[in-house]
DNA sequence: CATCAAATATGATGACCGTCATACTTAATA
DNA sequence: TATTAAGTATGACGGTCATCATATTTGATG
């Protein structure tokens, strides 16, 4: 994002910034299948094969990496979604793969706003704010009336929480399937 | 649930019973506010009326207490679902009720899978399994083909899952009222 | 009234974790 | 080549928390 002017570097630039990214990924992943509570610093840092101190040279706090993390998992998100409009063969076919079994079943490749968006609402107003900027991003991604992407959009997350949520492969399976069909 | 018949209870059962179901009740609204991992065992037994040791004479682990409140929860929301149900001047106005900014606003009070369903898909099984029985009793409630009753409850709860995530009051509100509407 | 185990309270223990202090390493610049 | 500050690694600190150990309190039973 902002890359200060500095008279020295003695790092390469693009070395660090691809440093930076790694750990932003890495937490994407982390904190989608595990949440942010169950992810430690120097976990994050060790996908990212580095020490925990390293850390802070990049971020001033856990908190401002989660921030970053659901940036980034926003815009992955955005270009499927975008990927997926744009694709005229595969139409209706977003929410099909949405409310798939491997979606279910990976959460740490998938939808941010499935996996993290219960702990987003109880953080800070910086997370919220980058969790918000991902979906209004993404709602036009959907198309038809925005009433009615806010409506699926809705309908689609809720059905793989749902699918995620509950013990039985049989009702979870049901679930996907249930929503696919009335989105349909 | 289960009372061991025991030669010797010097404490009066109702009392401990009384107790028992105090701590689950507070638990149950912590947990909804804030999560199970921002909510300390101590922090539940103060809000209980007692300390944090005596907790081991009613629950095994944390984890057992985290179970048996999902399962109160969801019996709490089967209730309100039931008695919306069967109050024939309220038609369609469960999800009226539940798509409202008080729902969104008092979690603690609101429903237990829009608060806690992602936490409760990285638990133990038992916990999915006491999610999973209180969704199946509620699905009947919502009434309907059961396939149109899961659509319902998925578009509910992603709908107000969505409405806490954001940080604009605005986009927020827009957020409740579009399912609504689409839901009507 | 003495006894008993259930229930409670107080206080540890051990683990984990976010953050910081400090020293070291790096490679572009001068 | 010497210098410089960015970036990294190692290690520590302070706090929190689940759980356990231990002692105390409780009140129905004998």
């Amino acid at each position: 994002m902002e890359v200060a002017i500095r008279k020295f570097m003695r790092y390469p630039v693009e070395e660090t910034a691809a440093k930076h990214e790694r750990i932003v990924k890495e937490a994407s992943r982390l904190f989608r299948e595990r949440g942010f509570e169950n992810v430690s610093v120097g976990e994050v840092m060790k996908a990212a094969g580095l020490t925990h101190g390293a850390f802070y040279a990049h971020f001033g706090s856990k908190e401002e990496l989660q921030t970053a993390a659901v940036a980034y998992g926003q815009k992955v998100s955005l270009g499927r979604a975008q990927r997926s409009k744009s694709n005229k063969k595969s139409k209706g076919s977003f929410a099909d793969r949405y409310l798939s079994q491997w979606h279910r079943d990976n959460p740490g490749d998938g939808c941010t706003m499935a996996a993290l968006a219960q702990e987003v609402a109880r953080s800070t107003p910086e997370l919220k704010a980058a969790f918000e900027q991902g979906l209004e991003e993404i709602l036009p991604a959907i198309g038809g009336e925005r009433k009615e992407a806010i409506f699926q959009a809705a309908a689609m997350i809720g059905g793989v929480v749902l699918a995620r949520a509950v013990q039985s492969p049989r009702l979870s399976d049901e679930i996907l399937w249930s929503v696919r069909q009335e989105l349909g």
